[in-house]
DNA sequence: GGACTGATAGTAATCGATCACTATCTTTTG
DNA sequence: CAAAAGATAGTGATCGATTACTATCAGTCC
């Protein structure tokens, strides 16, 4: 017995073991740096065989972006689920989100590092349009709030959507930072509560879950 | 004529020349695709004569995180020279930092791409030295807001000091994402007033600038 | 004229990608 | 129901391009 030679996987089942791969190797290191070579170590299968499954890097690329967007929205849309109140769905979309970056760090890893760079990759117009639609539903859910009387009716929705989707951002950024994911998630509900009151119609009572 | 004959200019020039070529370029491309010889392509000189002035590719970004740390500091402190009010102080500090975003767009993309990185590299070091100093200066001035009435006694402190630093990533990212960097100086006062709402004393009183 | 700066040319290492070949799995067939 | 045949997955070597970096020679400036 051989150290481990590894069974053929069908085509599917190896696309989506390299996706995985990567989206690991993405919470360690640079993705820039997660070369081909890497990818396949990781997944104990040599460099070439790789193309196998894939016509050139830039697919594996595409293919972890897909997988994290579907994911992603499937996790805030079941957060977001039965809840009533537009306030209270921001609050949860907030948290799951953040629940999400922290049980997957490479995730915002690899969308930082590809919507950083100049070239419009097919990677980075999926990443973009999954974005927009975030933007989307955000703002729709301030202006609901606002209808509701949850939220100021004289808030610049479009700032505080901007704010919404940067705050998670920058959240995420500092924790990538410091190397520690469980910051994200302790700071996340504090970070939240200040939002929310800069946000909401009248502070003081609107107490929280 | 030959295409542009350079004229010899001294070690230190060279160096500081060389340091804004990869500013430039850094604003335009993602810094870790930034080669030596782009560096120096984009200054009119052959890639082999940059090793003349750093001993190599490191003493380089080095020399560049010094710049843009000794910069950005500089201009924050000139920005909240003579103000008095702690609240006021974070608001000139919060634009400030925006504008000198503006100006210098490859300096958030160095900062980001340097950070994001797994090996500690003297670049990173010097980085996430800079960060927890401005953490500190924000940390004292929400506490003086405290102090002097301006923000809210029952405040989270570090959750607020966080949210500020977060909020200013947040926004330079969504600017970088969309490639217009005009849009982190055009939502940023809009941004910083519903910060400030969610972290005031007394909301509906401090409307200034 | 002597120390410094830059050009030219070249190195070893590493990258994504290709290829002929082999191992493994699935299907057909007598 | 096995054994051969066909199809698919993986190996290992290698290619051309690109990387940071260096050695050698020529020009420039005080």
């Amino acid at each position: 017995m051989n150290s481990g030679r590894t069974k053929n996987l069908s085509a599917e089942e190896r696309r989506h073991v390299t996706v995985e791969a990567v989206i690991d190797l993405a919470g360690r290191t640079n993705p820039d740096s997660i070369t081909t070579a890497a990818i396949a170590k990781h997944m104990n299968l040599t460099q070439g065989a790789l193309f196998r499954h894939f016509p050139n890097k830039e697919a594996i690329w595409l293919a972890v972006m897909e997988w994290v967007a579907a994911r992603l929205m499937a996790r805030l849309e079941k957060a977001a689920d039965g809840l009533d109140s537009p306030l209270g769905t921001l609050e949860a979309i907030f948290l799951a989100h953040v629940g999400f970056v922290f049980d997957h760090p490479g995730a915002p890893r690899m969308m930082f590092g590809e919507l950083q760079g100049a070239r419009t990759t097919p990677a980075k117009r999926l990443a973009r349009a999954m974005l927009e639609r975030y933007t989307a539903r955000v703002n729709d859910l301030i202006d609901a709030g606002k209808d509701r009387g949850e939220l100021r009716a004289d808030l610049d929705s479009e700032a505080a959507a901007t704010l919404f989707i940067g705050t998670i951002q920058g959240l995420v950024m500092q924790s990538l930072i410091a190397n520690d994911m469980a910051l994200v998630v302790q700071d996340a509900p504090r970070v939240f509560a200040i939002y929310r009151r800069g946000i909401i119609s009248n502070p003081g009572q609107g107490a929280q879950t």
